[in-house]
DNA sequence: CTCCTTTGGTTGCAGTTGCAACCAAATTTA
DNA sequence: TAAATTTGGTTGCAACTGCAACCAAAGGAG
């Protein structure tokens, strides 16, 4: 099994981090000067969003957002605070916590869309034909197919 | 002008963003399994090695990682702690420090490599094609020459 | 030459992340 | 049922990041 990387895999690979990690940075940015929070506020409040009333576990959430439960559990905390979520015990397992999407954590989240929804566009959506959308989005899919055997 | 992204814009956005995120943190941890410093101690490294014995100032390293200027002076500051590289007042310029290398930054950079370049190799040239890998390289090349325009 | 602005770099402080230890409620094993 | 293990979540502490202020050396304009 070859363990080095050739050069074409290397170029692909750096340029896969140095572009996430620039877009990232924009978009953050872009966020901050709109005075919102970052962005894993708003995979949060989507996430929850979607799972409707009923609201979503903190360790559902932390599997789908890709966090440490420890720094969710902190995030939540915040979120709490500014009144976007709240926190209640769940019924059917006592140590779980379900969190809910309050009216001002709905109004955060379309608030939030309009200025992420226009930097995707404006970043990706404008600069890349469908046809390269779509090829991006079939190799990023094969990607985070593949197993994470650690 | 389109404000709004498609939906096929915001699959490539998702699986783009969370394909760099696990990634990162699946190569992080590899690293740190073989008590190896964080990826952006290789970065430094391999920029400041291909400047050669000259070595490369501080702004010029951080504007080739991506890293806000204070940040990296204390990145620098740690790596020189662990002797891996040395600061050097400037002749030219008596505000800019010259980085270089040592010969155990040498020695790290070629130790993180063999865990690095095998995760590359694993991680991206085992499960894409050569194809998808160009593809790959050529779609995060175009998005790269975009204007920041901020 | 003097004032003003820009550039390279550092530092203090607050906010966030990572790690490990911890608690309590399930779940499994015996 | 009692003991051992796993799971969901929190907390303390150290490390790292972001922001703003700062200092000193260059570079320009009058």
């Amino acid at each position: 099994m070859k363990k080095t990387p050739e050069k074409h895999t290397v170029l692909a690979w750096a340029r896969l981090l140095k572009v996430s990690a620039s877009l990232l940075a924009e978009v953050e940015q872009a966020l901050k000067a709109a005075g919102l929070p970052p962005l894993n506020w708003y995979d949060v409040l989507l996430e929850v969003s979607r799972a409707g009333p009923t609201g979503l576990r903190q360790s559902e959430i932390a599997t789908e957002v890709l966090l440490p439960k420890h720094n969710l559990s902190r995030l939540i905390d915040r979120m709490e605070d500014r009144g976007v979520v709240t926190r209640r015990g769940c019924d059917s397992d006592g140590r779980a916590k379900q969190v809910c999407l309050t009216d001002a954590g709905e109004a955060l989240l379309s608030e939030m869309w309009q200025v992420y929804g226009a930097e995707i566009q404006a970043r990706l959506g404008v600069p890349l034909s469908d046809a390269q959308q779509h090829s991006l989005a079939d190799i990023a899919g094969i990607l985070l197919s593949q197993p994470k055997r650690h």
